[in-house]
DNA sequence: CGGGTTGTACCGCATTTGGGGACGGGCCAC
DNA sequence: GTGGCCCGTCCCCAAATGCGGTACAACCCG
C-alpha cells in the first residue's frame, strides 16, 4: 500500500507545524505540500511531481478563504478529496463547503489521531464529519420548521408538497382530487401564510430548508 | 450515567436475536423494546414505562416499511433518535429516511461493535453514517451532473442559479444586467436542455440534485 | 351560541410564464 | 471564410399564475 499523498493548508504556524509534525510521521501518509495560504497552495501545485490525493484545508485563511479556494482546488485536482478543517461549525459555512465539493468536514478541536483517521476514511470512500457537523448536515434534510409547525393545515401541507414536487395547479388538483379553483385558493392562502409571492420562491425556500 | 434506552425493530429472527444478544449485554445500553415489525413496535410503545431514546429501525420489514414507519415513530417519540439499519444504500432511500427525520444510517454489514458505537454517537449528538452513506449524503449537495457538465454554458448556469434562488424573470434580468427578453430566451433554452417544462420543475429537480 | 379555522368552489383581471420564431455580433474551428 | 455555437436582443400568442373578491358547509373552541 503506497502512502497517501497529503497536502496541508493552514495559516497558524503553530497548528500547521503540529499537524505536519504528527501527520508526516505516520507511515500511511506523506505530506507533499504544506502551505500557509490558499494562494501559496495553488501556486505551488504545478511544481509537484505527484499531486496530493487529500487536501486538509483550513477555512479561515489570510487572503482567499478556504471556501473560496475550494472550487479552484477541485478544478485543478478533480480527483482529490478536500477535507475542511476549521473551528467554524455554522450551518452556512458547512453548506457552502459541501456544495463546493468538500469530502469531509472536521472541526479544529479534533484530536490528531482522529484527523489521521479522517484522512484514511476519506480515501476509503467515506466522508468524515465531526459529530456536530454531521448533525447539521442531516438537519438540512429535515422538514422545515414552518412546514412542521401548525401554521399550515394538513391539507395545505399536501398542496405545498405537490408544488414542491414540481407540479402545476392542474396536476396538483389531479393528485389531490380537487378542483383547480380550489387548488388556486389553497395556493393563495399558503403564499400569505408563508410570506412568499411566487411558486418559485416557495420551492426555493423549501429546498433551502428556510421554510 | 444511566443506560441508554434502546428499541430494536428487525424482522429477521436471526439478525434480531444477534443484535439483542449483543446490544442488551452492553452495560451502557438497555433494550426496552424488541419488535419484528413496525406495527408491533408502535402497538407496544404505549405499554412502556420508559420510552426508548434510540430506535434501531430496519427498512425492509413485513407490512409497513421502516421508511413509512419513521414519520409515525418521530410523531410519537419526537425526542428519540432513529437509526436506520439496513442493507439498502441507494440514494433515494437514504434521502427519504433523512427527510423523515432519521438521525443516522448504518448498513447491515456493520460489525456489532460499530453499531453499538453508532448508538452511543447518536445520543452524543452525532449522526453516525456508514462510509458509503455519508458519501451519498454529501453527493447530494454537490453541483449536479447536468449543472457542471458542459451541457449548459456559463451564462446559462448563472441564469439557473438565479431562478433557483427564487427570482422572477425581471429580477433575474436585474441581477445579471440583461434584458428581460433575453432572460426569457435563456430560460427557454435551459428548459430544452434540461428537459423540464416549468420553473417549478427546474427548482425542484435542482433541489433534489437530479439535475 | 358566535366566531374562528378549514375545506371546497367559483369569478375576474393583470401579470408572468412557456413556446415559437427571428436577427446580429462575436468567437472558434474546420 | 464559412459554418456553427454562444450570447444578447426582440416580438407574438396562449396558457399558467398571482391577487382580489365571494360563498357555503363543517367543524372546533370558548
Amino acid at each position: 500500500m503506497n502512502p497517501i499523498l497529503l497536502a496541508l493548508v493552514e495559516d497558524d504556524p503553530e497548528v500547521r507545524e503540529l499537524l505536519r509534525g504528527y501527520l508526516c510521521r505516520q507511515p500511511e501518509l506523506r505530506c507533499v505540500l504544506v502551505a500557509d495560504s490558499a494562494e501559496a497552495f495553488l501556486a505551488e501545485l504545478p511544481d509537484l511531481v505527484q499531486p496530493p490525493q487529500v487536501v486538509l484545508l483550513d477555512i479561515h485563511l489570510p487572503g482567499m478563504s478556504g471556501l473560496d479556494a475550494l472550487p479552484l482546488i477541485k478544478q485543478r485536482l478533480p480527483d482529490a478529496d478536500v477535507l475542511m478543517q476549521t473551528v467554524f461549525d455554522d450551518a452556512d459555512r458547512i453548506y457552502r463547503a459541501l456544495c463546493a465539493g468538500a469530502s469531509g468536514y472536521v472541526l479544529k478541536n479534533t484530536p490528531l489521531a482522529d484527523i489521521k483517521a479522517a484522512v484514511l476514511e476519506v480515501v476509503g470512500g467515506g466522508a468524515p464529519m465531526s459529530r456536530a457537523v454531521a448533525r447539521k448536515v442531516l438537519a438540512h434534510f429535515k422538514p422545515s420548521p414552518a412546514m412542521q409547525s401548525d401554521l399550515l393545515s394538513e391539507r395545505e401541507r399536501e398542496v405545498v408538497q405537490a408544488i414542491v414536487d414540481g407540479l402545476g395547479d392542474k396536476q396538483v388538483a389531479a393528485r389531490l382530487d380537487l378542483s383547480v379553483e380550489t387548488v388556486r385558493t389553497y395556493v393563495k392562502r399558503i403564499y400569505r401564510k408563508l410570506q412568499v409571492s411566487s411558486r418559485t420562491e416557495l420551492v426555493s425556500r423549501h429546498a433551502r430548508g428556510q421554510l
